[in-house]
DNA sequence: TATTGTTATACTCTATAACTATA
DNA sequence: TATAGTTATAGAGTATAACAATA
């Protein structure tokens, strides 16, 4: 990877740091790196990480319509159509026309869909382990909530 | 392996919260937020996200190639070329035939470059400021030390 | 009129594989 | 053979705008 000697990479000026420094700009880059690597993970089951974390979702609020995703997961409402597609034509959910909105369709978990979840956890477990490898009890809890802090400051800022 | 209860999917189940515990997961989703308030701030020089850091990046080292930003940057060097393409149109860039090789080229910006960052370089202060809003001075620098650390980890991982 | 979901369309970010021109 | 950059292509994720069916 590296050669030995000869590195023309004319880059020995010293850097000026600046967007080290800045929150916003380190939270895309690493959310950047933790995609491509849970791209690796869910590739097992055939999702992409949006369409896990859809599939979570579904999980968490079974009978949910896809108004309530858009809002869970803050994104547009046409975002969710071709995840949903995804998802219903792994048979991970099902789609239940609603007796009292004849628009919209409930949405479950299938038994398929569960297991897939339950085949990832351990690898999902695993990652966290690894990017949290030597951060103490604290520091990570402190993470966790500095990372709800700053989501619910971009909440509040866009609506 | 997997959890205990297999729990029957019921509409009265209440939501199991884990995401919310996931470090990565919650890395994923606040970069996605970030994104796209970033968006919004770089329209006014008609860049996105990724085009305004690869425009950083190259003023943090001037006189660099490509194939230094796609490692700085961890993308494959495919990727950068329409990124590279547009910054040139823009007249954000300039790429000066390396006199070494001839296959490569050294890029720096120009001085119009430097007005666009200089341009938007308070809405991005500000926009730090929003997302931190409410943070101590310690609780921002151990953040910022613990995306590092994830930083280093993922790096570490596929590298 | 307003809302749920769909379609059509477009842009950004990302990658792999094959190519060129150099080294 | 190996490397710098390009092209062609593909798949995710995101959005806006217009639409049908229903509320």
């Amino acid at each position: 990877m590296t050669k030995a000697g000869h590195q023309r990479s004319s880059i020995e000026a010293p850097p000026r740091r600046d967007l080290q420094q800045l929150v916003g700009y380190q939270l895309r880059r690493v959310g950047s790196l933790v995609v491509k690597e849970l791209s690796y993970i869910f590739s097992g089951i055939g999702l992409a990480p949006g369409q896990f974390s859809i599939l979570m979702l579904i999980a968490e609020h079974p009978g949910c319509f896809q108004m309530d995703l858009a809002r869970l997961a803050n994104v547009d409402r046409s975002t969710l159509v071709p995840m949903i597609e995804r998802l219903t034509r792994l048979k991970f959910i099902k789609r239940d026309q609603s007796d009292d909105d004849r628009r919209a369709f409930h949405l479950h978990l299938t038994s398929r869909g569960r297991k897939a979840i339950d085949q990832v956890m351990p690898d999902l477990r695993s990652f966290e382990q690894t990017i949290t490898d030597g951060m103490g009890a604290r520091e990570k809890t402190a993470l966790l909530q500095s990372l709800h802090h700053v989501e619910q400051a971009l909440l509040r800022q866009h609506n």
